[in-house]
RNA sequence: GGGAGUGUCGCAUAGUGGCUAUUGCAGCAGACUGUAAAUCUGUCACCUCACGGUAACGGUGGUUCGAGUCCAUCCACUCCCA
């Protein structure tokens, strides 16, 4: 699918689109969104951000994910999944229905469907019964969503989920149903699990072609950053990823020039600026040499700086990548930020 | 001057006759993708891209088929008595 085209029929939706999102909430888990363009369904859907000082929607997941990476201590069944605490060894039952119901009550503006996230590499018949599953899974999601309200003054909305693996006639048949269920916005999950990346590629194009282009394109859990601007260019609005914060607690920070490994001895003399393009105080603030030092003297304000560094990068990126859409120069900035962004500096 | 003790890869440690000498820290590098993760992995005497090779338990000498381990002696350090 060409970029330039892409570019240019995302750019009539910018038009009118409020700003570009990302929200981090601490509610159970923490989370991570980012938004290219937020389609008019955003701009009706917030609310919580009210409660907790937030100017931005919010979104939660399911409990999916956790069906796929806490795979030692559940069992998957038609009815749901049972988890065991891993804490006290309690044992839970999420449901479509129950997680619906739970979603209601955290009441984040945006929430997902519960589905199952398969693992890499699945073989064809795993993924094509686990697919039909999350798409039964779907169905009640729906119905319980449909026949309840939230129990807050303020609208929420449900986004389904795609899977199928890394088979692209498994993904055309789930986009179909995914988008056939008409709901304001849409997921593709199970991508990210350990694929190469032309791969996790390919999916997306699949899937592209066939949700809506009106609607915001969410790919769940995606990703570095050339990854993010790959998958732009493929179609996608929105993203969300642990990447930025958990690498920046490992040491891994984000630039626009390439990433950093800032516990590597060749930063300890380096007293310039974390990052002095970016828009974050806290990165032109603090040198380099501070920072490594904070992580090899193992002071926890390291991973914080260090976080916050990375989170203004990325909304950088997304909303530069905006800028260029708008613009119609993405396609070239992209082929050049992609091979910056992946150098190791 | 007399006596007791201790010396193991940067630091700290395990190892009292047997096969490639433990483990931790520090150091160096890598990984991390809808968060059971301030985590995990590798490396960490010397030579070699690597395969692999050569060493090494303070020094020297000895006992023994075989010594980090036992003996002698020297050196260094610590403590005690003068």
């Amino acid at each position: 699918m060409p970029v330039g085209t892409i570019g240019s029929v995302k750019a009539v939706h910018f038009k009118e689109l409020e700003e570009q999102i990302m929200a981090q909430i601490i509610l159970g888990n923490t989370y991570h969104l980012y938004l290219r363009p937020g389609l008019d369904i955003i701009k009706k859907a917030g609310g919580l951000h009210k409660f907790i000082g937030w100017n931005r929607p919010i979104l939660t997941d399911s409990g999916g994910y956790q069906v796929y990476s806490l795979s030692g201590t559940r069992k998957i069944k038609e009815e749901g999944v049972k988890f065991q605490s891993h804490i006290d060894g309690s044992r839970h039952l999420f449901t479509p229905e129950n997680v619906m119901d739970t979603q209601r009550i955290i009441g984040a503006d945006i929430i997902m469907a519960f589905d199952e996230c398969t693992p890499y590499p699945c073989d064809y018949k795993y993924a094509k019964d686990s697919m039909h599953m999350t798409h039964r899974w779907l169905d009640r999601c729906t119905q319980r969503f449909d026949e309840t309200t939230g129990i807050y003054d303020y609208e929420q909305t449900l986004f389904p989920i795609v899977q199928g693996s890394t088979y692209k006639d498994l993904r055309a048949q789930s986009a179909e149903y995914i988008a056939g269920k008409n709901r304001k916005g849409n997921a593709i999950g199970g991508l990210s699990v350990g694929e190469p990346a032309e791969e996790m590629y390919a999916m997306t194009e699949v899937v592209c072609e066939i949700l809506p282009s009106d609607k915001p394109r969410y790919l769940m859990g995606v990703g570095t950053p050339a990854n993010i601007l790959e998958n732009i260019a493929l179609g996608i609005d929105m993203f969300d990823c642990v990447m930025p914060t958990r690498n920046a607690r490992n040491g891994m920070l984000f630039t626009q020039h390439g990433f950093i490994n800032i516990k590597n001895r060749k930063w300890a003399d380096d007293f310039s600026p974390i990052d002095t393009e970016s828009d974050s105080s806290t990165s032109q603030f603090h040198s380099k040499a501070y920072l490594r030092h904070l992580f090899i003297s193992g002071e926890r304000l390291g991973g914080q700086i260090a976080s916050i560094h990375n989170l203004s990068f990325y909304m950088w990126l997304v909303g530069e990548a905006r800028k260029q859409i708008i613009a119609g120069s993405f396609s070239s900035w992209k082929d050049k930020m992609v091979k910056q962004v992946s150098t190791r500096l």
